[in-house]
DNA sequence: CTAATTATATACCGATCGGTATTATTCTCT
DNA sequence: AGAGAATAATACCGATCGGTATATAATTAG
């Protein structure tokens, strides 16, 4: 046991509530108090434990991105880019029907449009998501390698169009989409995917 | 001339300059000082002349919505459901694509996750983004009617794949996507639009 | 035991939030 | 000119924001 007084919260606990908070109110939307009040603890016992609010938000981040995300990364390894296609977008369909889940996507409604001070904060989720958009493109590339993709195809075309029907899913499901109606929606996207000849 | 001392602001361009400013920065993230300091006044004088923040907004709403949103009852009133598919989808890529304007929509990212205090305008907004997909739906029903659509497609599940397509875009320009870019998408997103038959 | 270390709770910091009371100025109407 | 009405400028309101100084409690090391 480390020296001193032990903790008296269970700080995985408190990160999974923060998350939670973050989710559905944002970055800025999200008060200390907020925090403090969910998590059952003191202003000062976050700090010690967490930084500040922005080192917070930033665990909270990788949290959410490798648990929520996940299906995202799982979807990149299927076999063939049409696959590919099918797992992300009826992953987010998945996720953000899930009643048990704040509505919405933490990395697109965290913070797209804000005040300065969490400008930082902005500009990460910004670049998140265009590091997400460029997973898919080189995923897709390789498919065209591969003659999975016909040869007049564009991977960074395909891969932007994914995006935006992941980002309009979640900002749809804000608005109290269901599972069935955000999976009907990814049926409709999918099915102009390019065809191979062979 | 009404009575008393004349207002030394054109109240339109103060509309105008409030709009650009909500349009960046969302409704949580303007503050009053961001509104006095841009378009020029005081704070009293913002207050006698739109009633407080919230009812300024909306008012900026109305403003961006027959405005920058004119492009929707423009395409609802094509000839065909697949031309007025293809107007939503190209107005979207004009309008987050023209450089001159804030990225993003007011309408998407103006309050999608925020603090409790906003949480009218998150309805608000909410409601709206309800009512432009219902909108397109009952175009679509119409188009079927008349055959304009095969028998088997769904007007409420197409309208909400436009939507989440439009949203999908709003987001993606944030992260700097060029008009040609976003024109892409709305092509790729058109491709499988249900072929009639006839 | 004491000393060192870490977490806790209380109470507070300056800055900013949205909003307003007060007073002075500029106009129309009689 | 003077009364009434509307806007303008200054200065301020309580509440909340993110963050912290201070002191106390709980633990380990010696």
């Amino acid at each position: 046991m480390p020296i001193g007084r032990p903790r008296e919260f269970d700080t995985e606990k408190a990160l999974e509530l923060a998350t939670s908070l973050f989710w559905r109110k944002g970055y800025e939307g999200t008060s200390l108090s907020d925090l403090t009040e969910t998590l059952g603890i003191t202003r000062p016992s976050l700090y010690a434990a967490f930084g500040n609010k922005e080192a917070l938000f930033r665990l909270v981040l990788e949290r959410y991105e490798s648990i929520a995300g996940a299906y995202r990364t799982k979807a990149l390894e299927a076999p063939t880019a049409a696959k590919v296609a099918q797992q992300l977008l009826e992953g987010a369909a998945e996720l953000h029907g899930d009643k048990g889940n704040p509505v919405g996507c933490l990395g697109v409604h965290g913070a797209l449009a804000c005040g300065d001070e969490a400008d930082m904060i902005r500009r990460e989720l910004s670049s998140r998501r265009i590091a997400g958009e460029e997973a898919i493109r080189r995923r897709l590339e390789r498919a065209k390698v591969q003659g999975d993709l016909p040869p007049d195809a564009s991977p960074s075309d395909l891969a932007r169009y994914l995006s935006v029907v992941l980002y309009g899913m979640a900002v749809q499901s804000v608005g109290g989409a269901s599972r069935g109606e955000l999976r009907r929606v990814a049926e409709i996207a999918l099915r102009q995917w390019p065809k191979n000849a062979h």
